[in-house]
DNA sequence: AGGATGCTATAAAACGTTTTACAGCAACCA
DNA sequence: TGGTTGCTGTAAAACGTTTTATAGCATCCT
């Protein structure tokens, strides 16, 4: 009822030799007389033939997917990350297979499965929690697997993630700095590394410096975040800091504090994780904690494609230094008068 | 050297039956008898076995993979669309192979290739620009194509989009009402179906009534765009309104204005297409035209599916309205004294 | 000159699955 | 009772590739 798409039997036909032939002429493998390769390549566009993958892999052996997980691609962050993984693996001549899991541990280990039936050269994934470890081992029987900016507690994986005990304690640093006494700090859920280890470095960070530092955790949602923000601002004692560890966070911190009325950075100063377009164009601008995305990317994919190519030593952590972008939101002195003079 | 994954034959040497009882267990296709059925599902469960995708496809002829395309994944927009396809695909069923365009079309090309290597059951394509028709045409023989939130030039594909004209008007009465009389319209590129819809909505909705209409084309880059608007805002007349056609370029105006010193609304009236989240936090809050990508992304799918099952009816064209969210941004009257100096 | 040696084209096997065709067997009906 | 029917299990073919083995044919060397 569709009309087929030509088989590399139609284009050997048409071109009047072996199907092998027409294998090594596009696969480049073996030497092939000009005048029969010009015939085939002639024949290939003619028909606008292009091989089956599945078949290919399936017969060679060796697979040009690589599977991709993330917790959402609604996200930015993530959306980045796995556009410059695709840069990435173009480049080298892999397709990328994405999933993403909702933050759903149960749908991470139902994505994994359906990822591994088109058995993908190796997995680069972002899990959505730290139990993720047993999972993948017990699903991903061979299959190279690199964690991307996620810290599971079990070692067995190359892990890429970023410096966020240095980010932290810069911020920290920064804050107490600039005389900033009473510290919240909004994390998402401490069931994440990442947000563990940043919460520990900005409490080892402002020890013993008299400044009081209080915990919040969130969620992932920007919604139900505004809300449990607006309702703490509107208790006493106030923060005179705020540090939100993601964008979608550090956006409810800002819409909840500017909401309440209160002056960014004289009544409080705010620091976000993850910078953001949109952070650098309000007013005043938000400081926060650049993660180098691409590099991320790039350094994932480098671990993966030696590890596809037969690297078989230690589970390797590779750990990406931030930039923090300090901008008018944190800055200690009083902020300039009014958006006018910003440009002045 | 890698371990290779059980195949149907290690199942069904496992279960002591033939590879072709494995394969109607697991498919349902004919009955098999409850014993030998428990003992394949108990070889299956042991082993971790998953089918192998490809090889299925292969012999079966029919896949369980939709291609889809988008400029990038960078962009929210496209991330949620893809997001939400993933959802409709899922619940069908079906893979997705997501690949991005870099909103170029030689790239578009490029990509369209290597997912029709795949053999897909469907595309998705959101086309970067309008001479995408010819090209798909000529390239994916026969794989239904249903082209998301944009509205090619040539016909031949079913079209799910936005109903741009319509909110463009609204916007652009909603501004006239406001006593408007110099809108700076702010495009992407011209090239693109959904910017002459829009803009010749709002030329039509604002003819005959005095007000000037002013229009400039920025590309997609955030950085660019806000370049090219800096410069625009230092020269006399100074617009009382800007459109502007994308969440990037809502931003890229957003930080012009601010940066300029400009009050809004006051001074100016910003609207934007493409709601995204900093919108309602900022202060003013930024009217925009909220795209319904849930409901695009579910019609479009819906058509898929339609076509996959062999609908041959001529191609279809859905338009899905846009609610506008009104906000602070462009109120007539003074805006609210209200949360921060900025507004005052 | 004649056997060894490259070189290139092809036939056939193989990859892991689904499907088709058939075989065995019990039940059914006249 | 003997043939038809229905059910269930399996062998084998097929899907579109790549790879291996083989065959044909010059060329080279002695």
């Amino acid at each position: 009822m569709r009309p087929k798409l030509p088989s590399i039997q139609t284009v050997a036909r048409h071109a009047g030799v072996s199907i092998a032939t027409v294998s090594n002429v596009l696969g480049g493998r073996r030497a092939v007389a000009p005048e029969l390769a010009a015939r085939v390549r002639a024949a290939v566009e003619e028909l606008g033939y292009i091989a089956d993958g599945a078949a290919s892999r399936l017969r060679s052996r060796q697979s040009r997917i690589v599977g991709v997980v993330v917790p959402t691609l609604a996200n930015p962050f993530f959306g980045s990350l796995v556009a410059a993984l695709e840069v990435a693996a173009r480049a080298d001549g892999y397709d990328l297979l994405v999933a993403s899991s909702a933050d759903d541990p149960v749908q991470e280990a139902a994505r994994l499965r359906a990822l591994l039936a088109w058995r993908p050269a190796g997995l680069i994934i972002t899990p959505c929690d730290d139990e993720f470890a047993a999972r993948a081992l017990a699903v991903s029987a061979g299959v190279p697997v690199v964690v991307a900016d996620r810290v599971p507690e079990a070692p067995g994986f190359d892990v890429v993630a970023v410096d966020n005990a240095a980010a932290a304690a810069t911020i920290g640093r920064h804050l107490v700095e600039a005389g900033r006494r009473r510290i919240l700090l909004v994390a998402s859920a401490f069931s994440i590394g990442n947000v563990r280890e940043r919460a520990a470095a900005l409490r080892r960070e402002v020890a013993g410096t008299g400044v009081e530092l209080e915990v919040t955790e969130v969620g992932h949602d920007l919604a139900e975040a505004r809300a449990a923000l607006d309702q703490r601002l509107r208790c006493a004692p106030l923060p005179d800091a705020v540090f939100a560890l993601t964008n979608i966070l550090t956006l409810a911190a800002f819409g909840a504090i500017t909401a309440r009325g209160l002056a960014i950075p004289q009544a409080l100063a705010l620091v976000g994780f993850d910078d953001d377009a949109w952070m650098q164009a309000v007013t005043p601008a938000v400081s926060a904690v650049d993660q180098p995305v691409g590099a991320l990317a790039a350094a994932a994919w480098a671990r993966l494609v030696a590890r596809m190519a037969g690297d078989a030593t230690p589970p390797l952590e590779v750990r990406l230094p931030c930039r923090v972008e300090f901008r008018a939101s944190s800055r200690a002195e009083a902020a300039p008068a009014g958006p006018g003079l910003c440009a002045a």
